[in-house]
DNA sequence: ATGGCTCGCGGAGCGAGA
């Protein structure tokens, strides 16, 4: 019995509607995550999920920035929303479903960008990028007895060195700093976080999820970063068939500057 | 050679993304 989850910051759920029913026409994961919905929950195009077959649909929304929304074929019950940093953000949704006998709570986040300059004490937006992986630092893929864990979502944080196109210079950028990539790792080793994207893939080789809207040409420079991510608790690792990046979705039409990525199960 | 583009909001141009 196969399991696929995909997640993809989407940068406008109704702008890009058109691409996201091609995805799941072609593709048919059971589970579908999005981030940067750019909505509110009534604002949410659900009814063209729901004619996809896609029937479960928690979303947590707000106007016209971030926002979250998990698509499901499976039943999805004991839906959570966590406001990190008690900022009123909509960047976390979580809720329980269940595959091959197995309850698994499954994690939809959206880590903010954290603005230009890495310097907390000069830029509030880094400030509240750091606080919100502190926070995460609590999240144990073992929180609950006998509830299996998965979390996704667009991290904003390449953590290895061939995460990034080019780990000197980004060194003092953004999403690369030592201070966001170790703790990231921290995120990992204490809540017990398998990163299966790594686990599947070398650190050696190169692996982006993201590539600039700015470049000339983004295909010809790849210049991009591994922003979006899938852990699991330990006990799924087994279970990973594969991970599948699609980066030919950076080339659709009026795509969004990330791409999809799914993990697919079997039992 | 990163910021050059792309969003929402609102009805021009700005904040935000990363």
């Amino acid at each position: 019995m196969a399991l696929s989850i995909t997640t993809w910051n989407i940068n406008s759920v109704r702008l890009r509607l058109p691409i996201v029913v091609q995805f799941l026409e072609q593709f048919r994961p059971d589970i579908l995550c999005l981030q940067e919905i750019k909505c509110q929950n009534e604002e949410f195009p659900a009814d063209a999920f729901r004619e996809l077959g896609y029937d479960n649909i928690i979303v947590h929304g707000q106007k016209g920035y971030h926002g979250v929304a998990t698509v499901s074929k499976l039943p999805l019950s004991e839906d959570h929303r966590q406001d990190y940093c008690g900022m009123g953000d909509a960047r976390h949704i979580s809720a329980i479903f269940e595959w091959a006998g197995r309850r698994i709570r499954l994690h939809n986040f959206y880590v903010p960008a954290g603005g230009d300059e890495p310097d907390p004490a000069a830029n509030p937006k880094f400030a509240h990028k750091l606080s919100f992986v502190d926070e995460m630092k609590a999240l144990r893929a073992d929180a609950e007895p006998g509830v299996s864990a998965i979390l996704v979502g667009d991290l904003n944080i390449a953590p290895f060195e061939n995460d990034v196109w080019s780990h000197k210079q980004m060194l003092k950028i953004v999403s690369h700093t030592p201070v966001e990539t170790e703790g990231l790792l921290e995120v990992v080793s204490r809540g017990g976080w398998l990163d299966l994207m790594r686990e599947t893939v070398d650190p050696s080789q190169k692996l982006y999820t993201w590539w600039s809207y700015r470049a000339k040409d983004w295909a010809a420079a790849d210049r991009g970063r591994r922003l979006d991510h899938i852990w699991s608790s330990p006990d799924l690792g087994p279970h990973l068939d594969r991970i599948e990046v699609l980066k030919e979705a950076r080339g659709w039409d009026r795509p969004s500057d990330h791409v999809p990525v799914t993990a697919r199960f079997s039992a």
